[in-house]
DNA sequence: CGATAAATTGAGTTTTGTCAATAAAGGTGG
DNA sequence: CCACCTTTATTGACAAAACTCAATTTATCG
């Protein structure tokens, strides 16, 4: 890999890069991001695109240790984010300061969209685990050109909120939690089972019960007897945060639909 | 109004007009969407703009009967859609053919951007009573420059999601009931006023106590027996569709904050 | 190794859902 | 314009699911 371009990941502003091959198909691979590797490819990629179609390098790259905010609730608004390596959680506080946990972002996930539209964040973003970001700056982005790839960033964000309202509107604890284990087996899996030995059916989750209860709408102690009633028949086993999953398939008989 | 411009509305493509004035301060009153005249202004209007900043007009608009669907799961994602006049819902059904319902759409509302993504729509919308929308089509959109104006668009869409996750999560019964009250009666205020003689706190609603409690995640005997006991309590009066508050601070302390 | 945080489990209560019956409104056709 | 039918909404009685409170166990982190 370049030299000069691993030099430019690691300080804080952004330099154009004139593209020679056109913009349609890009070699991403070289030109921005070089050392994230994100299995199956970064969304934000896209992004990255000005509108005079020369490439930027992103290398707004931070790393946070595990309890670090990203941002806060009232923050200025100076960009967006794509989750490297680790796991964030977002959440919001309520009038009696009481958190809401709105979203759990993995690798390749983007997340801050929703304050684009304002200069203040209304949401707080905080690291689950030792976590890399990336941070594309707000500054400008009005005059980039949209992209497919941003559609598609809009899309999952917005499906995926789609998919937890019905799961909070519509399914009991025992549907919630399979799903969210299905959620999670799914997104851990992609993304980690190479690097960290984990195979299909088994998960390892960054969040604590509180906070898995918290995102399902749940009292903590419901989350546990859930799992409990899962582990007594068979469905899995759960130690902590490991998750063996042996019947996947009654997990997604229970849960439903996916849609994002 | 310019003859050739109202008939542009009533025929079905595009056509692009060159600004002449600069496109930071167009005059779309009479450039684009001329018979609208939402209040507040169309959130929309930034989608208008081409890459090589000319207009168009939006031309593709649509009076639709109660009942109609302005699309349905599985149909090809060809377009996103403002509310004009009238209102929407939107909905999507589980593997059990049940319907639960995402969201309602008043005038000004952006619609149908989670489509944008990918091929087909996953949701579906209905015209609840007599709507007229308008139709972006989502050919080229990709092209387009981004614009503050959609910025905010999808910033909207995303913090009214997190309102409502978090008003599934956390809320009881009453607290659901008074959430939506408090929307319905802002959001229906802001636009018919004027027009249909409502006052801000008699408010009118467009759509059934199924769907309500449907949206609110609640049963319709839940919804009618919360209706009861705050009108029991004096807070409002309730006949079929049509509210009446008496007590919006009330309804406030119980819903909490509000972040749409 | 001790202190603190996280998770589990049990008992009892509350809220909301389900089932069933009834009432009221709105639309349709005579 | 009225009568009828269908849809929508209300109300009551009971059941079920989930919550709260409290105690205890098990990790995790200095």
């Amino acid at each position: 890999m370049n030299t000069q371009l691993q030099e430019a990941l690691v300080d804080n502003s952004i330099i154009p890069i004139t593209n020679g091959v056109g913009y349609a198909q890009p070699s991403l691979e070289v030109l921005s991001c070089g050392g994230c590797n994100i299995r199956g490819g970064c969304l934000a990629e896209q992004l990255t695109i000005d509108q005079d179609h020369s490439y930027q390098v992103i290398k707004n790259r931070k790393v946070l240790s595990k309890g670090d905010h990203v941002f806060r609730g009232g923050d200025d608004a100076k960009a967006i984010y794509v989750v490297s390596k680790g796991s964030i959680k977002s959440y919001m506080l309520t009038e009696n300061g009481e958190e809401q946990v709105l979203n759990f972002y993995m690798p390749g996930d983007v997340f801050g969209l929703e304050a684009m539209g304002s200069n203040n964040h209304i949401s707080s973003t905080i690291a689950l685990e030792d976590t890399t970001i990336c941070k594309i700056p707000l500054d400008g982005m009005q005059d980039r050109v949209l992209g497919q790839g941003f559609l598609n960033i809009i899309s999952n964000n917005l499906l995926r909120n789609h998919n937890q309202m019905l799961i909070l509107a519509r399914k009991d604890a025992e549907g919630r939690l399979a799903s969210f284990l299905i959620d999670m087996s799914k997104r851990i899996e992609k993304y980690d089972y190479m690097s960290k030995n984990y195979s299909i059916d088994e998960v390892k989750v960054p969040m604590t019960r509180q906070d898995i209860a918290n995102y399902l709408g749940l009292a903590i102690e419901t989350v546990s007897r859930v799992l409990r009633r899962f582990q007594d028949g068979g469905i899995l086993e759960v130690s902590r945060r490991k998750f063996k999953i042996y019947d996947y398939n009654y997990l997604v008989s229970i849960a439903g639909t996916q849609v994002a």
